[in-house]
DNA sequence: TTTGGCCCTGACGCAAGGTCAACCTCCCAC
DNA sequence: GTGGGAGGTTGACCTTGCGTCAGGGCCAAA
């Protein structure tokens, strides 16, 4: 007769394996010695070899009982189901290893290289950090809503940074965020401001800033995280109103007050609709 | 302000998953409303996607906090670590898929192809189930000891059987321990059995029967499994023994007694050394 | 007024055991 | 006879990353 230590050596397994399986049901509780000691026969070891076959195999403990005793048939179905999962498990590691190779740490954690290079090309330009914060959370919220549509942007993006002016739009931005929202230098930037949204209407057409086809959701979430990371955005923004521009994400021409009513500028309502 | 639901929504989580990490420490409580809902800014949004960017690609979440704020060194190590690990894990899953290819409802659960092959040709040549189940446990407990000898050990055994001698030896050994142990016609078979053993000592040597190199705890086992298995078994080991040969899985010579002392025929106490 | 849809907390379940804790027993050496 | 070490016993909690109840609250629409 053997103990459960014997048994399970002879198997390949852990002592608590086989009580684990006695728990489970999986393997019969022998009889007891006088010492409550289990002592277990030759067979069991048989049994037990059996079962260990079929948990190395990947089989979950749950099904093992009825594969002992299962007929080719069901054996081979069970056997193409447990298959089936191996393979998808392997597929999720082997993609999971694809995104942890693309990981870096720190900014772009959260992004595809293109936007690491493009935050890192505002730094170079001398756009205050903060300034590159809020856009990183930008493109961060984008990346997830809509990765496949990154590319595109950040390729737009660049081209636009490639134009002296619109690289020197992006520092006087930069400038006026980093001013307390009282200071007396935020109206003349936001003069600047408008003049340069203005001449880039002019120039580029009407649609070229507020051309960004983005759900309204995903405006106000990313407007939302703006005006959180930017203490001065909201005051920059009602002077920016007062000059005709309106909008953060998207920016717009203040639309004539044809309607009455007031028009909130960030409708925080429409915030709670996610696309589910 | 944002929603637990609209929260996990925008970042493509589970609102289960949200409170999760909240539970884990590994996303700060927001405030709560009055009624007690959670209720979100748009940064959160953002930690929320740093988050799952990290766990998707297999960080568990143990780590993630960790990595939120790790340097270039620190994200580079632990993201290799990982890496390791889930190499470790899709390598494991092949194991899996090959060893369930290779296995077979019933009988060869856990033998090798080539054993399944042995037993069949056992039936093929008419042996009786009961002493082609014990064979097949012996078989079991063999191939989980030493799998890298099955092989060899089937060839020799297939090659034996080629003689059609032995192919008789073990229709009459299936024969004799079909009857009930108090058979009158048990004592013939022993007497049959004992002179087939004779004969093929003198043919093909006196050890050709006993060469069988296993570890004596193996081979304790392998026959207490069998006498277990045949209960025939054990009233024909003992006329066997009368006849000159003693054993069961290693066939051998009874010994002269030329030591005093009973020889124990199946030592149950040595059935307690494993081979740890 | 009911119904539906969101939210809350708390707790169990899973796979396959690992790892204590607290205790017993046997065997060997001194 | 006593101490140590190597076995054994049960029981219970820990792991991962959530899913899924159970049981209840709130509000708005029909």
């Amino acid at each position: 007769m053997l103990t459960i230590g014997e048994l399970a050596s002879y198997a390949g397994v852990s002592v608590r394996t086989v009580r684990h399986y006695h728990a489970k049901g999986l393997l019969p509780e022998p009889e007891r010695d006088h010492l409550g000691y289990r002592r277990y026969d030759a067979g069991a070891v048989v049994e037990l070899i059996r079962i260990r076959t079929l948990t190395r195999a990947g089989v979950p403990l749950a099904r093992t009982r009825e594969l002992l005793r299962a007929g080719e048939e069901e054996f081979a179905a069970a056997v193409a189901d447990i298959d089936r999962r191996l393979e998808a498990e392997i597929r999720q590691r082997q993609r999971r290893r694809e995104h942890l190779a693309g990981l870096t740490a720190g900014d772009g954690l959260a992004l595809p290289p293109e936007v690491a290079g493009y935050l890192a090309r505002l730094r170079e330009l001398g756009v205050g950090e903060r300034l590159v914060r809020a856009e990183r959370d930008g493109w961060v919220l984008l990346a997830a809503h809509a990765p496949e549509r990154v590319a595109e942007w950040i390729a737009r993006k660049r081209e636009q940074l490639a134009d002296p002016r619109l690289a020197g739009f992006y520092l006087t931005l930069g400038r006026a965020l980093d001013h307390a929202p009282d200071d007396p230098r935020t109206a003349e930037r936001a003069d600047e401001l408008a003049a340069w949204l203005t001449r880039l209407a002019e120039e580029k057409g009407e649609d070229y800033l507020g051309d960004v086809d983005l759900e309204p959701p995903l405006i106000t979430l990313m407007d939302a995280r703006a005006l959180d990371t930017l203490p001065a955005a909201r005051r920059l923004i009602e002077l920016l109103r007062e000059r005709g521009w309106t909008g953060w994400t998207k920016l717009e021409r203040v639309p004539p007050p044809t309607q009455r009513g007031v028009c909130e500028p960030f409708p925080t309502s429409s915030l709670r609709k996610g696309w589910s």
